[in-house]
DNA sequence: AAGTCGGGGGA
DNA sequence: TCCCCAGACTT
């Protein structure tokens, strides 16, 4: 079981040591939305810059509904995990349609929403809306485990489900917003993953489990991770005087709905390269090696031999496919993701 | 319950 | 290198 008496410590805590994040600084339901939805398997530090310039770029709900897709993945570029902002928009046409442009403070209903699991739902509901809802992360997942020495996995659904159903019961009508936050904020600051907890500086140190029987360094327990798939590719910088080609990728699937340059599995033969760049109704003038690249993924890893191609110039441009884009005027336009960074400055920079 | 889905920063 | 991050969705 938790604790109560972890209660009135993490507060008092927390409106010391709280940290002045920007989605603090006005926190409307559709700021704590976008947050919590940025923030999902990301780092404050990596967020804070997105998160203002995609409200600068779209500052009401509203503006998210209608904006275009390739606007909003350019707005996500780097980000990563795509389809949370295509999910987020999903979710903001049905706001409009169903609830008149503003978020339903209610947990189940925001349940519903795509892109919103049960932590974003706690997380919304008791920020936004001061609903007593918990909000259980990977920070308070650690935190919990080690508070009450928990030796289970805290990887498993279940274990994440009792820790929502005994945060529940501790839950201070008065203030849950700031109480989910002030777990999560010591997950970040104090109770650090590994083995860098600073328990000196820590609120509940005193009725800590797991720092009383000095285990803190092994826990929480997490099952084991299996290993990433390598794959090669080879990625072809197709060259039409100051022109590229790109393509846009499925609809589904890894990097959906960004934009790419033309790439084939498997490493290419010169020879294949030339085949394949004909069928592409492209007429090939020369070859060039580029460098390799490698691009780690969360389950798979991309190894990268790039080549350049220099073709006749086209007459039916954009076909096949493909778009060819010039490197004067595409810049910022299209959602190229960090995969083909290295290539990509071949479209940015005089190379 | 397991697999898919990005990218970066720090040890 | 590996780990982890204010997770959600699909199978």
């Amino acid at each position: 079981m938790i604790p109560r008496e972890i209660v009135q410590p993490l507060l008092g805590w927390f409106y010391e040591n709280k940290r002045d994040l920007p989605w603090r600084r006005e926190p409307s339901a559709y700021h704590v939305w976008l947050s919590e939805i940025m923030l999902q398997q990301t780092r404050v530090e990596a967020v804070k810059e997105y998160y203002s310039r995609f409200l600068d770029a779209l500052p009401e709900i509203e503006d998210l509904a209608a904006c275009p897709e390739t606007r909003l993945l350019k707005l996500w570029e780097g980000l990563g995990y795509y389809n949370r902002v295509r999910n987020m928009q999903k979710a903001a046409r049905t706001v409009v349609e169903h609830y008149g442009g503003a978020l339903p403070p209610d947990y189940e209903q925001l349940l519903e929403l795509p892109g919103i699991g049960s932590y974003t739902a706690g997380a919304v509901a008791s920020i936004a809306f001061g609903i007593p809802r918990p909000a259980v992360d990977g920070n308070v997942l650690r935190v919990i485990a080690r508070i009450t020495e928990n030796e289970e996995d805290i990887l498993k659904q279940s274990v994440k489900t009792k820790t929502e159903r005994e945060l529940a019961e501790i839950m201070p009508k008065n203030a849950p917003g700031d109480f989910n936050q002030s777990l999560m904020e010591l997950g970040a600051l104090v109770c650090i993953p590994n083995g860098m907890a600073k328990c000196g500086a820590c609120p509940l140190a005193e009725l800590c489990l797991a720092r009383k029987h000095d285990r803190v360094m092994e826990l929480p327990k997490k099952a084991g991770k299996k290993q990433r798939r390598l794959e090669k590719r080879t990625v072809l910088l197709i060259q039409d005087g100051e022109d590229f080609a790109i393509r846009k990728r499925e609809k589904k699937g890894l990097l959906a709905g960004m934009y790419e340059f033309p790439n084939l599995e498997g490493y290419k033969s010169q020879e294949e390269i030339l085949e394949y760049v004909r069928e592409l109704s492209c007429q090939p003038v020369r070859i060039q090696t580029l460098t390799q690249a490698k691009h780690i993924f969360s389950h798979v890893e991309w190894e990268m031999k790039g080549y350049r191609v220099l073709i006749e110039p086209r007459e039916k441009r954009n076909t096949d496919g493909l778009l060819f884009v010039n490197k004067k005027e595409t810049k910022g336009k299209y959602p190229i993701p960090a995969a083909f960074a290295a290539y990509r400055k071949y479209l940015e920079e005089d190379i």
